[in-house]
DNA sequence: TTGTAGGCGTTATCAA
DNA sequence: TTGATAACGCCTACAA
């Protein structure tokens, strides 16, 4: 027979089990654990009994055994390829509002864009039993294993802006296509003649679906594509910097930089440099910020709905949890141009206004 | 006698346990157990066999029996008071690294600045039987119940950037009072002479300590401290917004913003009024970021040590689950002032060198 | 060196 | 309506 009581601590004192309550109120687990889940059907004296007891002994039901049972955590897993880029922070903090309105809680993990770390990463997750991952993939594809392990695992997924080579599973993402085009077609507008690109990953969906954008665009605009105006970077700061000392000596006079921390390391690589936006040449960048607006000068963005996201991320997953739904599914949202100053948009009214 | 097999699913499949693997390698759980967390004193047949049945069936050891049996969950628990606040997914990001190293995973919570959410999270966590939390204390102390939560549960707590009224416990924290002097003293000697202080709530310890050094700076550089130039803020972009509405019609001719957020705020309202920095009036704000040198006005700054925070936070924290340790300890950080050009060093040293 | 069996704190099944 | 009691998957005395 079992023991009834919890392990004691070195001072004697424990932390209490549903045991423990069952004994103080003089009633069975059955009907402490029919109280706590409030199943009804239990008479009104008991259920007053246990309530008692659980206050009186500062009751708190412990997650982890009542996962175990019930073979399901209430944890999703979320794994990020750079917590440090601001893009994320905002995706995860709707992610959380979400899970949270459902019962459910966010393991965040920091890929670091390392297939290495993402790897532990889904191991761990899988090991704690999650039950569901919102994945932000680090570019390059799955091992077999991996899907292997996934799928025996039966653990959902939903991709996060990057799809995944080889694995079919639902999909969160952004019109990047059509972003990149608004982006280019703006600056053909205001008639700017050689865009350059500052692209991602080549290997990563949405950073060839930013490059298809900007060529199909320059065609749609009859502007002539130059390879050498157009750079591969990571979306890291850095790569933004050598895009700029590699591409502004060519002398464009416009660029689409595809994200907002390669479009920081670019704009430190023209300040280094002398030259200057919009001036010298116009500027789109990828992601938008509360405080693009009041620096100088002040990005034209391609905002992504960062919030949207996160929170579609979550609801998919979910309907995948809750096996709603067994179809995979993908929700493409829309990016908006918001049109400010380093496109160069004021310098041609200015520009227009002195003329007139 | 117990089953000593796993729950088949629906479709005939299972999820191995330490059972499986048992029975394939036709040996004991114990041995099973022994190999896995390699104990060692396991003969290299079994140790062999073993590997092979778990390799064969893909078993993954089930982290929440594991917890439940070790009564150690390996996870720490953090809350923070605004995760769409730049500052604090660097130091998350520090904390997860430090934490990972050490076979700890961690568990993210946005309280979003609510006592109520953060009380939510920090029954959760305890639930969940978390090793340890790291807290970012909203505005406001722990009620009694709470405090007594915590310590009932011997749940080791650090505290994050702000005390907390009446809760011992570690504390990392970074030199507010020093780094508001420096900041000051900086302006002082550029020879502003009105300057404005844009602080936290006053119930934040930070934000006290960030104001103290403000007024003591003043009264060091013989300066005259008018409270109609003091504005107590959130931390939000809002309330920087709203300083600035109330702040620059004084014409005060610096400015201390006492975090990032509230100076994106201060800025936009500047924009609106006219006002430019530092022609108008000189500013310098807490928090420092990559993308703050390459936009205009470059922004002078006093930078914490966001890594440095997180990662000392789970050393202490650790220190503490491992009971390393027992009497509770404070570590600050020193912040470091960053001159660029919002404090109006460049305007100084041109109109000297126009003077000369 | 290896195995057996009981405990960790829940939920859930089946009788009573 | 309630109560025993067997899972859940792991660790770990204690025995062999």
């Amino acid at each position: 027979m079992r023991s009834k009581t919890t392990r004691a601590r070195s001072d004697g004192s424990k932390v209490p089990s549903i045991y423990d309550v069952g004994r103080e109120a003089r009633v069975s687990v059955f009907t402490v654990s029919a109280v706590i889940n409030n199943k009804g059907g239990v008479s009104a004296t008991l259920a007053r009994r246990v309530e008692a007891a659980i206050r009186k002994l500062n009751y708190r039901p412990n997650l982890l055994a009542r996962s175990l049972a019930k073979q399901q955590t209430h944890t999703i897993g979320m794994i990020v390829t750079d917590i440090a880029n601001p893009f994320f922070p905002a995706i995860v903090r709707a992610a959380e509002d979400a899970a949270q309105k459902s019962g459910y809680t966010v393991l965040l993990c920091n890929s670091d864009d390392k297939q290495e770390k993402e790897a532990r990463y889904l191991e761990l997750l899988l090991s704690r039993r999650v039950d569901g991952i919102i994945l932000n993939k680090t570019p390059g594809k799955l091992s077999p294993v991996q899907r292997q392990m996934l799928s025996d695992a039966r653990v959902p997924v939903v991709l996060l802006m990057r799809t995944c080579p080889g694995l079919r599973a639902d999909l969160v993402q952004t019109d990047d296509k059509q972003g990149a085009m608004e982006a280019v077609s703006h600056l053909a507008r205001l008639g700017r003649k050689t865009i350059a690109l500052v692209g991602g990953p080549p290997d990563v969906s949405n950073a060839r679906a930013r490059k298809q954008g900007y060529l199909q665009a320059l065609q749609e605009r009859n502007l002539e594509y130059h390879q050498e105006l157009s750079f591969d970077g990571d979306y890291r700061i850095d790569s933004g910097y050598r895009a700029g000392l590699a591409l502004l000596p060519r002398g464009p006079d416009a660029v689409l930089v595809t994200n907002y921390l390669m479009t920081v390391g670019f704009m430190r690589a023209a300040d280094e440099m002398g030259v200057h936006c919009p001036e010298d040449f116009a500027l789109v960048s990828f992601d938008d910020y509360p405080w693009l607006g009041c620096f100088r000068p002040r990005l034209t963005t391609i905002e992504l709905p960062k919030y949207e996201l996160g929170a579609t991320a979550v609801r998919l997953l979910l309907e995948l949890v809750e096996s709603k739904r067994t179809r995979a599914k993908t929700v493409t949202l829309q990016p908006q141009l918001r049109v400010r100053e380093s496109c160069g948009f004021m310098l041609r009214s200015i520009k227009a206004a002195v003329t007139a």
